[in-house]
DNA sequence: AATGAATGAGAGTTCATTCAT
DNA sequence: TATGAATGAACTCTCATTCAT
């Protein structure tokens, strides 16, 4: 029956909560069209294949990180503490709210070396976030020093991601912002 | 005829390779048996299923990096930071001989929720990994901080590791150890 | 506010154009809206199913052919050679204009015994055809002959149409026509 | 269960049935693989793609051809009249064992401009016919003159079996051979 | 022990068709 | 009249698994 029942947007967010939480192999059109309440075929009138659907869902997470995440790390009216406790906070946020880590952690260990489209994108995701990150140390440290610290603390946070899920114990990432906080000096 | 062309331990070394890069949903029985130079039936003389491979192979590197790498942390004979450099370079001579990362690490996240069978196999791995580095850190910590500074570790050297493979950049897990190095004062 | 875009015989003309190109089977209600600069719901409007379509198509080729070529057969003012030369050289006008081959042709061989429908009516259309030679001859020939001579010379022609085609070649036709004009003595 | 149940060839031969009765795209893998008695995934242990299948059928029939029919025009102990009557009757002997007409003529109709790899292989078939029947004329015709015959030559079958097909009448085939013979004087 | 033919379920995708808007 | 969302069946192809040889 025809009737408006989706949008993109809306299939792209169902599609996030099944890819991150099956990985992308094994989540099948009609996992997705499930979640969408559709039948599978009717998911390539808005994505043209599983790739290309993937990429949108990636897309929108990026975007969503930029926006409501790494923008935080270049508001000047805060001073670096204060930007690494929202950062922090925020991310906390994403992370709690789902039991499937991040998209893009998962993401990264799928499709390294197998789908490069898909690791391109992921890497972008890493770099924005390390930069947002660079920009914030890069207020107390020399510009060496603040990419290193960056670089770090976005691994430490997604092995703290990685072993929060797998354990199913929040602490592992809030220490790992609690160290990151307390490194400062 | 049939000449013995392999053995268990043949098949579970090819399937780690393949299995490590591919990560198992997007290892076809077919690419395992090309990599032993079999065809895919002839696995299931060995295993009976795809599932009871990949536990082999779980199993096959877990008892390695019990008996070659988690023992160093009971070697009385050496002082909390030998142990902790001789652990460091033992797991760094692993993780840079292949470009795959870690097994468990992407197991983690590709099973996670899916396949409970795995997930205990993983944690079992990474439960054995903390107690090593507790019983290093209970040399000269309390209990409790003990078990988190090893908690922190394993996390922090899985965080760095994926990110090594993402950006094939083999600084991100040295930096790791020598910042757990360094942490001890 | 739907504006009239198209109309039925452009529809038709634009399907032909595609149809002859790509076959029944091979030709998606898709291709050929969007060779009509339509959805494809849209043509739904127009007619009610692909074969429909298709049958429109071929009626209105076979009109064409009856009004605008075979019609020549019967025009009495002109001599058996005349007709033949008319028509020759109508067809050939018609063929040189596509490099898509004879629409009937093409269904003759991808529908018969398949598409009973569209058999029927390729018939139909070879048969005027048939006959309209048939009348040509009949000028100078016994009934029986005529008859054996217009069949045998559209055969030919159609024969000479696919080597044309799949060759690119227009000689075929050309010299076929030769030789049905030479053949009369 | 397992237990050869056919061979490469034998599937070819059912593929041969099927595409020349129904067409390329017409047919599906399950049809071949009803045709064969088996499944349709068992189809693909014996050729990788519908297309691939398709390229064997189309070799094995014209391996056929070269073997059987087009090595007559090189039997040096037969004359001309006596080529073109043997391979005349060859020919018969195959079109009116079908009903489906001739594989390549439907390919070549349905194919053409649409799947370059297939008209090659069409055309292939084709040229090597038009060389027997060139080779058999240049007895007694200046080589040009013996090109167009041959070419001319095969034109004609092709439009008689067309015809044949459509109309279920085997006297356009049987025409088409006569006047070819009569045609010597 | 090794093969490879065969299975059958399910993957991603296409498509003719319907229908509310 | 035109749209485009939705369907559901069919399509090509993949794959884990079985088993006679």
């Amino acid at each position: 029956m025809p009737k408006q029942k989706v949008s993109d947007k809306f299939i792209i967010k169902q599609s996030l909560l099944v890819f991150r939480k099956k990985g992308f192999y094994n989540t099948s059109m009609a996992d997705i069209a499930e979640a969408c309440g559709l039948l599978k075929g009717s998911l390539y009138h808005y994505f043209k294949s599983k790739e290309d659907l993937m990429k949108a869902v990636i897309d929108y997470m990026h975007n969503y990180y930029t926006r409501e995440i790494f923008s935080l790390a270049y508001d000047e009216q805060l001073g670096m503490r204060q930007k690494l406790k929202m950062l922090a906070d925020a991310s906390e946020n994403q992370f709690f709210a789902s039991e499937s880590g991040c998209l893009f952690g998962n993401l990264a260990l799928e499709t390294s070396g197998n789908i490069p489209e898909f690791s391109e994108l992921v890497k972008l995701f890493f770099v924005e976030w390390m930069k947002a990150m660079e920009h914030i140390y890069a207020e107390k440290y020399a510009p060496e020093k603040a990419r290193i610290l960056a670089q770090d603390c976005v691994a430490r946070v997604e092995g703290a991601v990685m072993m929060m899920r797998l354990f199913n114990d929040k602490e592992y990432l809030r220490r790992a912002h609690l160290e990151i906080m307390n490194q400062l000096e």
